[in-house]
DNA sequence: AGTATTTTTATCATTTATGATAACTAGCCA
DNA sequence: TGGCTAGTTATCATAAATGATAAAAATACT
């Protein structure tokens, strides 16, 4: 395992927390952020080096602050 | 301005200020993440949406945390 | 002045994030 | 059983991040 994957391992395991303590669908997520479903999904799954900007789109839309996904990171 | 280019600056700007606080040349940061310099100064420069792990190497080599690059952005 | 160092800019190639669509799985319920 | 919802996985196309090189511009030093 790479410190590649571990990050985005991490960040995608952040990401579905996140939403799932907030009671949202992951493809409501992904609408909200004008995302397909299925590349949030493969996000969460940890399958991508997500861009900064990205990730400051999902925090947008998860009500929380871009900090939140990259702390202890 | 778009909301990306903004993050895209000031993450720019973010990395140049602790980058220079600590007296580091560009190049030296450049060569220390394995980055041709031109590279770094793109960055610096607010050039390109950096993923994630891009901003871990550079926050690593800067001895800081990775949050530190993206607070309150 | 000059010279070296550092930074910036431009450009092209390659890799990869993202966009987009479809098919599949699992769970739930009428 | 069948349909419905949520999530997953695979795949292909496109846009953009990154790799790489060269040259110009700025900065510092003597």
């Amino acid at each position: 395992m790479t410190d590649k994957q571990d990050l985005q391992i991490a960040i995608g395991k952040r990401v579905k927390e996140l939403r799932e303590s907030k009671n949202i669908a992951q493809q409501d997520l992904a609408a909200a952020c004008n995302f397909e479903k299925s590349n949030m999904a493969r996000l969460e799954a940890g399958n991508t080096n997500a861009t900064i900007y990205t990730l400051k789109i999902i925090a947008k839309n998860l009500k929380v602050e871009l900090v939140d996904l990259v702390k202890d990171l």
